[in-house]
DNA sequence: CTGTTAGCGCATTCAC
DNA sequence: GTGAATGCGCTAACAG
């Protein structure tokens, strides 16, 4: 009666203790991973059952009374935000490899993350890592029930512990990289300003140049996109300069296809240019541009770090930072 | 004596209704999306104190009794698979719109696969989405305990449905193009070839080729990826010919910018050249190569279609395909 | 319309 | 070592 129950749905601890013939409690034990204490023969009974049923746990179910689901949320604006493809498999396969399961979430907007909240769209999970800087800590706290959020956005409340890469030592190299070869006036293209990590990033290249002596003729706005570099390279606001220096890669290869000319043999003739990102250029020779990046492993060591021991991060205190650095290639 | 436990924990539903004064059914109803019978005022009282509380649904332990978790597995070899990032942005999104989320899995190697397996490293999901060809429909059904799972990757063992893109369409009129622009050799630059979906694309160029009476001089063999796509351009074994056809865009790119001087003003001088995939490289003018493409929109509207109505699909009869299309552009 | 009850699948006391 | 009993948070089924 109850076989004919069961035909359709998966087999459960308890199939598995029956078949065995012990309780469901022993069935549990020999089935932890961890070890607890079986009899070897009723073990291996158990393993056998389970092995012949096919049984595989429902981790939900687990969940439910391990307090712990094993799933950390990666919370990012667009997927466009993956731009940086080595970062997030890296980030992804070492996740997978302390036993924890990512479960994905694009906000798009704002309103968005309002909706989610609203509708509790979301599980309870171990740990939320936020990229997307439409999302305030507090927030995704209240929105996966959870107090392990770690903000990699730049964004750092003072409530929630952030990773986030130390700009200003890599601006600093860049700066002093286009000042040793005589650059005098230079013009910054900007992504998003609404964003405080821009706002920084703009601040710290504006406090590098003054302390060069480099002047700055000219601030462009771009989206961080090609086609926004392209944009202002074409837009009668353009400046001559000594170098330009942008906030993104992508608006510097914008910038570059449209003043090819002024890379002849792809060394700068009329003006240096520099990026932000140190996306995988180097692969793509029509685009060596100088930039500036951090060395991933550690970032994300940083990460797995929190995921391990939250609580060596501290109630929202801990702002862990990986140093940055000048990646000088043809273009500077 | 309650109270004092609860203090470090979410609100649970039983929280509610003893703050509303009601059954935990009745708030159980209340706040269910359905609309099910609530007298008004008891309603109203239970959102009050959700909303008071902060309550928000575990759904895991929901999932336990509707036998739904709203929760879709995506399966990827490594997340270059998402280089194409237009296509998993929809997709993500429009997944999400329909009140799903979804849970992520790089699998990177077959070793990989029969360790989840062994495991039962994954949840029980709603539907799986298997874009890996290092899985088959069979794993990948008792890894997530669902019967619900869509080969994406080419392959069809006709156990599962499958969504596929139609490649003979795009190719045909590829190397149409070339017949009708006096190609009469062509080299054949692949990918791994262990691959079912390679093998087919393979010879579809080569059926194609006859037919038009271009002759296959050369077949080189790369691993999709520009760097091989640079290989195979600087080998000795490097042809001269008409015309190049590669089964990635990244190979294509990585030919050009090794043999940049063939292609004077981005126009094809000494031979003709083709990719695969329609990366978005109209973005990039340094790399206007033409290739062959599909509708991301139509491929993601049959890949929801299946989450909503996967009866729809058949019992693994259904294998629906998209047309895919030749994107001239100027290496062509 | 409403409240009571009984599970969902699992881990965990606590006695034996 | 072992097993019966209890509970995690929630919803479905059943009576009122």
């Amino acid at each position: 009666m109850d076989s004919s129950r069961k035909r359709r749905t998966s087999p459960t601890i308890a199939d598995v203790a029956e078949l065995a013939g012990v309780s469901r409690a022993i069935a549990s034990r020999a089935l932890s991973s961890e070890s607890r204490p079986v009899s070897a023969d009723k073990r291996a009974r158990v393993l056998e059952a389970a092995d012949k049923l096919g049984f595989k746990p429902n981790l939900l179910a687990r969940s439910l009374t391990t307090k712990t689901v094993n799933l950390i949320a990666v919370i990012v604006n667009h997927i466009h935000d993956f731009s940086d493809l080595d970062l997030f498999d890296l980030l992804i396969s070492d996740i997978q490899s302390i036993g924890k399961q990512v479960i994905f979430l694009r906000v798009g907007s704002v309103e968005r993350i309002e909706e989610f909240l609203r509708n509790g769209v979301a599980y309870h999970v171990d740990a939320a890592l936020v990229f997307s800087d439409f999302a305030d800590a507090e927030s995704v706290r209240k929105m996966f029930r959870s107090d392990d959020v770690l903000m990699l956005n730049g964004m750092h409340d003072g409530s929630s512990p952030s990773v986030v890469p130390n700009e200003a030592i890599g601006i600093a190299e860049a700066v002093a990289d286009a000042a040793s070869k005589g650059v005098a006036t230079a013009a910054l293209v900007t992504g998003r300003v609404s964003s405080p990590v821009e706002q920084q990033r703009i601040a710290n290249y504006k406090a590098e140049m003054a302390k060069r002596g480099i002047r700055l003729v000219a601030e462009l706005r771009g989206d961080y996109s090609y086609q926004s570099g392209r944009g202002v390279a074409q837009s009668p606001e353009w400046p001559t300069t000594d170098a330009v220096f942008c906030t993104s890669d992508a608006m510097a290869m914008g910038i570059m296809d449209v003043h090819r000319d002024a890379f002849p043999g792809n060394r700068p003739e009329r003006f240096r240019l520099y990026g932000f990102d140190n996306l995988s250029l180097t692969d793509f020779e029509a685009y060596p541009i100088s930039s500036i990046g951090y060395d991933k492993k550690t970032y994300v060591s940083e990460i797995l770090r929190f995921l391990a021991t939250p609580e060596q991060f501290g109630n929202g205190q801990a702002e862990v930072t990986v140093p940055t650095f000048f990646v000088p290639r043809a273009t500077s």
